[in-house]
DNA sequence: GCATGATCATGC
DNA sequence: GCATGATCATGC
């Protein structure tokens, strides 16, 4: 029995919430308990300000108001807010799982499908009671744009499908879009749970991958992005099939055509000029023209073109934004772009043969390995060891490391950054090296 | 042929 | 006006 006060609906329960916004709960409550770690905050949150006992019960926090309550933490970026850390939702619980069948009806969706979400702004070295919220809004899966929802649904089949295999313990956070199986507990692989048609599993919650949750946040902040396109048009095309079949069969529909006859097909307006034609060209190839795609922002996809010689060589390396050397030195490994942008699923659009008329070949996703991850840190760390020993004239570059290396990326020589001790150099940023991206190709090439 | 440094055209 | 995605240019 949990100990529960009665909001008699969604109203009271947002009249609550609303209180909270621009304040912290110090502000609000004085000499509060002394919590850390993770969930620090929402702990607090659940006690203090709504009465909330602890629970892991399988109904939504607010029983009569059907909310669920969740607090995430925000980081203010360039270009807007974004989502500290991924959302955690409920834990998984294989065996009731696989006997699940409609996802309306699942314990996923009767304890989420309508979150009360809090947002406040994430401060390192911040005691929890400290945090400001920045606002509060309901987040309904009904309400999504429609093809987020279908989009969860699909990735919440693909989690259940997966332990009804057995598979349970080789979840990834990478084989699903906007809803993932993260791994929950103290310490990876200490807490095992049973799952019915294999291994003991690590124990993981369903979670809202980070890119999501920043979309719903922004959307809460109402401060949604303009000009962004759709990739389904039609929602209802979800219904039969899969989004990443979607994405690859619009693509491979062109397996086999030279650029120029694409460039017909799909825009016969456009000029294949600019150094990222092929890259605009794979837009269109989408069906979209802007670079901002409404479910590839969602889902962190980062899209890159690459050009293969007849050889299967590839002659480039691909890049990432340029990187401001102040504030690489002050991020962690864990919280760093590099990371962030090398756990996204990567979207692989291969053009073979030479640079004036070459043929599409084929698209994949794809994902990096735990490995490779290790092996970008350990590049990451020697970057930022160097930066702050001022050798910005020499960082790992590609001898280095076959996976990742830097390189200037600025607009001319001029366009510089400046390090920690003044010295000012241009541009510079991390490229995935042209070895890799020739494997990957290799890897994914469909035999003829 | 390759590593490294520099730059282009576009769109946000 | 700048970031972005990608290619170009140079020198060994």
């Amino acid at each position: 029995m949990t100990d529960r006060p009665s909001f008699a609906d969604e109203e009271a329960v947002l009249r609550r919430a609303r209180s909270l916004v621009g304040k912290t709960l110090r502000e609000l409550y004085g000499a509060v308990p002394e919590v850390s770690g993770k969930g620090g905050f929402g702990t607090l949150l659940e006690s203090l300000h709504f009465g909330l006992a602890p629970s892991t019960e399988s109904a939504p926090d607010f029983g009569e108001a059907g909310l669920e309550l969740k607090a995430t933490g925000l980081v203010r970026e360039r270009d807007g807010w974004k989502a500290k850390e991924r959302l955690v939702l409920n834990v998984i619980n294989y065996e009731r799982l696989v006997e699940e069948e409609e996802f309306t009806t699942s314990s996923f969706y009767r304890k989420n499908r309508r979150i009360l979400l809090v947002l406040y702004e994430h401060q390192s070295d911040t005691k929890p009671a400290d945090l400001r919220v920045l606002a509060v809004g309901v987040v309904d899966l009904e309400r999504l744009d429609p093809a987020f929802a279908l989009m969860v649904e699909q990735d919440w089949r693909a989690i259940r499908d997966a332990v009804r295999a057995g598979r349970a313990h080789l979840l990834s956070e990478s084989d699903t879009f906007l809803l993932a199986a993260c791994p929950k507990g103290s310490k990876a692989g200490k807490e095992l749970r049973k799952q019915p048609n294999g291994p003991p599993a690590q124990q993981r919650a369903f979670s809202f991958k980070p890119a999501f949750v920043s979309v719903l946040a922004r959307a809460v902040l109402d401060q949604q992005a303009a000009a962004r396109e759709h990739i389904v048009e039609d929602p209802s095309e979800l219904v039969r099939r899969r989004f990443e079949e979607v994405v690859l069969g619009r693509l491979n529909a062109y397996s086999g055509m030279t650029v120029e006859e694409i460039r017909r097909l799909v825009d016969p307006d456009m000029t294949l000029s600019g150094k990222a034609r092929f890259a605009d060209l794979t837009r269109r190839m989408l069906g979209v023209r802007s670079r901002r795609i409404v479910e590839f922002d969602a889902a962190g996809i980062e899209v890159r073109t690459v050009r293969v010689e007849g050889s299967g060589r590839v002659r480039e390396s691909a890049s990432f934004p340029a990187f401001r050397m102040r504030e690489l030195v002050r991020q962690s490994w864990r919280d760093s772009d590099l990371r962030n942008q090398l756990t996204r699923r990567l979207l692989f659009v291969f053009l073979v043969g030479p640079k004036d008329a070459p043929r599409f070949s084929h698209a994949a996703f794809w994902s990096l390995t735990e490995e490779d991850l290790e092996e970008a840190r350990r590049v990451w760390v020697e970057t930022v060891r160097r930066i702050r020993q001022g050798r910005v004239r020499g960082l790992p570059k590609k001898s280095f490391s076959s996976l990742v290396h830097v390189r200037p990326h600025g607009r001319n020589s001029l366009d510089v950054d400046e390090a920690p001790d003044g010295q000012k150099v241009t541009k510079q940023c991390f490229w995935l090296d042209s070895s890799y991206l020739a494997k990957v190709y290799a890897a994914t090439k469909p035999v003829p």
